[in-house]
DNA sequence: TCTTGACTCTGTATTGGCTACAGGGTTTAT
DNA sequence: ATAAACCCTGTAGCCAATACAGAGTCAAGA
């Protein structure tokens, strides 16, 4: 499996694989005869991890740590469990920012004439605490 | 005013200013003799404007944009609510992803037994599905 | 008065997590 | 046969800061 089609087939880009390899997130696959890259599964199913990872907000420190967890064959379920659950801590407080975020963006807009008066209350919102 | 008490009172860090300086969001101030930036309050309100802003989630060329508007002293209320809206979109679709993470880690770790076992729920699901 | 420390100045480098590009070689399809 | 599409490497760029090096300036204490 080329990169190109590794790429294709996990949604990843495919400069972004080679950075994976680069900081030692992928392993270096083997090379095949004329020097390209040569995936198989397990680097795949890796990647996926990788993503998935990504997708929740894992840094790519975090899931340094998750793989050499899951390489040492030795998975502490308790390792990894608080790891996830200050990252959820983590989540949740950027829910809440952005929940703040929101309300006050709505009800500025909610507050907006329209029109093409100098008094804009999302401008003025910003300038005044 | 000098930067350190520009960077004090509005608890700015004092390089993010001259960040800002340079890449033409907050005006070059005058400078004193011995070539220290000199601020006024109209600064000061402005370095405001742009941390409520960035607090936000307006990345720095929306904030070039709504300055803009202020400067021509023409802000037309429509043109400001269209951003706002756009970037409510934005926030929105933020916390729904992250709602995702939320939920995702949350049962995960409710399903984490705690024990050092190499199957560990967590790990688990980030490799499958 | 001298000195020490805290500030300021400039330009540049670094961060994280990619993404893009330049300049070459190789493979594939027509 | 040739053109497009891939692959290789190294390097530069992106955002929004932050940090650092090396120099100048200022205020307070001995």
């Amino acid at each position: 499996m080329k990169r190109g089609e590794l790429a294709a087939s996990s949604g990843c880009n495919a400069e972004t694989i080679r950075y994976y390899e680069k900081i030692g997130l992928l392993p270096a696959p083997r090379r095949a005869a004329n020097g390209y890259r040569d995936y198989d599964e397990r680097h795949e199913e890796r990647l996926h991890f990788i993503q998935r990872g990504r997708e929740l907000g894992f840094n790519i420190d975090d899931l340094k740590s998750l793989l050499s967890l899951v390489d040492r064959n030795a998975v502490s379920c308790h390792e990894v469990e608080e790891m996830a659950k200050q990252h959820l801590q983590s989540v949740r407080s950027k829910i809440s920012q952005l929940r703040r975020m929101e309300a006050i963006l709505a009800e500025t807009i909610s507050s907006c004439s329209g029109e093409d008066v100098p008094e804009c209350p999302l401008i003025e919102s910003l300038f005044n605490d």
